[in-house]
DNA sequence: TCATTTATGCTCATTTATGATTGTAACAGC
DNA sequence: GCTGTTACAATCATAAATGAGCATAAATGA
């Protein structure tokens, strides 16, 4: 590649993204970070991007941020604490689902370390954080939005995960419960993980101690068809001991 | 070979594949190295072609999209008026599917207005325009995430493709020419616009006049299989005519 | 035919692009 | 505010690309 085509590139990449990190143009072109530096330094010259520590950013910045306010998020500690573990089980050259909800947004944002990996996901939020990533793959199912969780459902999200086969998906809940399972408010987004449990060779349960105990209008599955469950040291022992009782793997941390 | 004809190659080639390195053309004509050198620089001089160290590239390589960063303020108000055209063919309650690229972002911007419409698109920004908007239905196809144009295509986003029917699908292009028909540098996106354009009841194709007379890399369809072509006043009238020579119904804003 | 011009190829000194290294500056977490 | 980490600019070394000069061969014209 000419230094005019990396230098296009560059510009190109920084507008359609907003920014660019000196390292990922670095990956991403297959050239030196010096070169990259040298290429922004000369494209700032030009009144092309603006740089920055660490990278640069596009002149007429188009922000679009998903908007998921940190901070209201309940539990954080906990969901991140929860999504640590979950990347662990991940490994160099997994294809893995990620379903929408907060909990496994912060698996996403822990993922940009891995250099070889395939994602499918129906969140919006997830997909937002990932695509700068060139070393991951990203593929989205299709589907209707829903406004109030920015995750896709409904009978399209279904066909597309018919169309693929993962090694491990991550599913967030809202209630579950011992006797009742799995369970959602919404009927679309309930067929919705049913249906990635079902593409998933290793169906991985996330939920903060918040969620247990809490039954929801839909039912998903029951605990039994999970295959590995991810909670957090603040539930209740009467759970755990049910969780054994039904021989379910599962992790504290 | 004579020199003109020599230098008429290279210009050819440049054009085509949007670079050309010295050892690639000194090959292919059989000429050495430094006769390559002679006649890039002449033709640099010319202002036919842009040297850099190496070889050569394209002055308007179509090839590289948003090769000049402003490119998505270029030709900004040719595409806000050929947007809102589109959108007063719009009618409330249609299903309508949106392409990827900067015209059809300018028409996502001007549908806020509707109370009743559902909208399908493969591009993430345009997705991102509408995700507000709780009286317009927002689909999305599936596919996987091509990282420099954020739209998705792939098998997954032609499948998508083929759960729907819509009454109007708005495309954009690359390159748009009598001869060549409707073109884009990238093959997987032309596979999804000839989809859009199979499960749309009438396809609508968005172009400034910086698109008329390009080809680039992919066929996408032939003009004919266009319903209705919205162009800026700008088009050549040699091609306005042509359109008329086709009976192609067009409008021109 | 022979002298002259022109195009081309070859050689080599020079320039350029690039990556690595290193000391310094900026930032982030505590 | 302190400290460790990360990014930075400056510098150097190297390999590739370049252009100038010269040699040769073809084309041109007297």
């Amino acid at each position: 590649m000419f230094e005019e085509e990396r230098k296009r590139s560059i510009v190109q990449f920084v507008e359609r993204h907003t920014r660019a990190s000196v390292q990922e143009l670095s990956q991403d072109l297959g050239v030196s970070e010096s070169t990259v530096r040298r290429d922004l330094k000369e494209l700032e010259e030009a009144r092309l991007l603006k740089r920055t520590h660490g990278g640069a950013v596009s002149l007429q910045s188009v922000n679009f941020e998903a908007a998921f306010p940190d901070k209201a998020d309940r539990f954080l500690e906990e969901k991140q604490r929860i999504a640590r573990k979950a990347v662990e089980m991940i490994q160099e050259g997994d294809a893995i689902l990620l379903d929408g909800g907060t909990t496994t947004l912060q698996i996403a944002r822990a993922l940009k370390t891995f250099s070889n990996l395939k994602v499918i996901t129906n969140s919006m939020i997830a997909l937002n954080e990932l695509k700068d990533c060139r070393n991951i793959e990203v593929s989205i199912t299709g589907g209707m939005l829903r406004p109030d969780t920015l995750a896709f459902v409904g009978p399209m999200t279904e066909r597309s995960l018919e169309m693929v086969r993962v090694d491990k998906a991550f599913l967030g809940t809202n209630g579950l419960d011992m006797h009742e399972g799995i369970t959602t408010p919404n009927m679309l987004e309930a067929a919705t993980k049913r249906k990635m449990i079902a593409v998933a060779k290793q169906a991985i349960l996330l939920a903060d101690h918040s969620k247990i105990g809490q039954v929801s209008f839909c039912k998903v599955a029951d605990l039994q068809e999970i295959d590995h469950c991810i909670l957090d040291t603040g539930a209740p022992e009467g759970f755990i001991r049910g969780l054994e009782g039904l021989d379910l793997d599962y992790t504290l941390v």
